[in-house]
DNA sequence: CGCCCGTTTGAAATAATTCAACACCGGTGG
DNA sequence: CCACCGGTGTTGAATTATTTCAAACGGGCG
């Protein structure tokens, strides 16, 4: 977890490495209590630490899946394709957070998964992950809850995209991340956000044209200040209540312990 | 699986009555192979039929879960009520699938669920469920495929309701529906489709007087044809073509055979 | 028979897109 | 050091898809 050093790739993120795999168990323990072993048999787990440039895919839909994939820092999404060309984005990840569960157990990728931000990665072989998660129900448990939570966030952005208008859809994405944001690094009231206008658009279905006007509205109202790389939140309760943002969906701390 | 008798609840939805779990066995069975013994523990399950009326709430928004509910048949929907009152579906579920999976394991629901069509279920009690699925890892395993299958078609939602316009929202909604009736009932042209233009809307993020008109449109191109609750498929290529329906994202075939 | 829910159709209003031009900023090479 | 370059952000005006409102229709059910 502690910052070995910080060094900055192409572009402004800033780069923290880590050099295990504790951040894999601390995912993972978020979701379902683990035992001493199964911590570690996470942490002996084989794993290359792997840097990957902004906008590089990481996965390509139809593509086999070999491994998984830990996001230990940077910002990762996932996009699909329309057969008209055009680009949706149906997700994106913070440091943490683990990539490929849907592509190691589907087999095949329905969607591309691409870097944000410059991005630092552990790659676990998919074999050595299936096998740990079939001897170990408390992991296969966690994983399981990891990929429901996914779900639940999927669930929400249907909505988004759905249901609101146009203010309302990007005030959400943005308190969708100062929340998650807020999880990794708790209390502050600003954070780097280094989502261009288009990746805003194709994320909650507008063109880059409007999303620019409805950033500039949000600001206008005070809800939030652009500044370079920086997105500072003056009014995150504003923000909330335009956004409509409601973080249940996040399922924050579920966690089951009873009988599991 | 065979049907014992049929009979019709109000509407015009004929209820097909199974005496028994195996519509679970074989909808796990579809994701991930299972030994005997685990096809056995499913069956014993303690289940208890019940019956549901049109557009009653299986699940509340809100509520704790005690139960997951396995669809014998009819229609179900989950759906999502923004702030502003107006609302998204944001998926469907036919014959055979496990409804509340997301719920016993998240613990308390983010959305409701309601009948479509008159419904039968069985109820099985969540400690049950979990038990089982501690118990045995192949039964585990096959509960997170279909998470997971489930979560891809979500994306697949984001994507039409974000991308899409609307005639091809609604094309790709129709296909995504014949092609997983087929699955069920394969080999037909038509089928009963007893979703309102109210609930196409709320399911592609249009209005019902667009979703009429969209409906209109796509009849008029020798698409489909209307006839009472009936909805015949003349022309599933074309449908497919302007819907951009590819149905990768079903994993029709998805079992994961090898290692697990 | 009449009622109610769902469908159909038209016309006006609106949100968002498209197209186009320009400004900005960091990075690269002369 | 400056000039240029490409990608991103900003702004305005015209266009279009979709919504809204409203009214009428139809068919199944009591």
């Amino acid at each position: 977890m502690r910052p070995l050093k910080t060094y900055s790739l192409a572009g402004s993120w800033s780069i923290r490495v880590t050099n295990d795999l504790s951040l894999l168990v601390r995912h993972l323990e978020a979701h379902a209590p683990l035992s001493p072993e199964d911590r570690d048999a996470i942490m002996s787990l084989p794993a290359a630490r792997q840097t990957i440039a902004t906008s590089s895919y990481l996965v390509r839909e139809g593509e086999p899946a070999k491994t998984c994939a830990l996001l230990v820092d940077g910002i990762v999404y996932r996009q699909k394709i329309t057969g008209a060309g055009v680009r949706q984005i149906v997700s994106f990840h913070l440091r943490g957070e683990a990539l490929d569960f849907q592509n190691v157990f589907l087999g095949c990728a329905d969607h591309d998964v691409r870097a944000l931000t410059p991005v630092v990665l552990m790659i676990i072989p998919r074999e050595q992950l299936l096998l740990m998660i079939r001897k170990r129900p408390a992991i296969a448990h966690a994983v399981l809850m990891s990929v429901l939570i996914e779900a639940s966030i999927f669930r929400e952005w249907i909505v988004n995209v759905g249901r609101r208008g146009g203010e309302a859809r990007v005030a959400h994405l943005l308190c969708e991340y100062a929340w998650r944001m807020d999880v990794l690094d708790p209390g502050k009231a600003e954070y780097e956000f280094p989502f261009t206008q288009e990746q805003i658009g194709d994320a909650t279905g507008l063109t880059a044209v409007h999303v620019n006007r409805m950033l500039g509205l949000l600001e206008e109202k005070g809800f939030i200040r652009r500044e370079r790389r920086l997105l500072r939140f003056l009014d995150i309760h504003g923000l909330r209540r335009t956004g409509d943002f409601d973080p249940a969906y996040l399922h924050g701390n579920a966690v089951l312990d009873g009988i599991l």
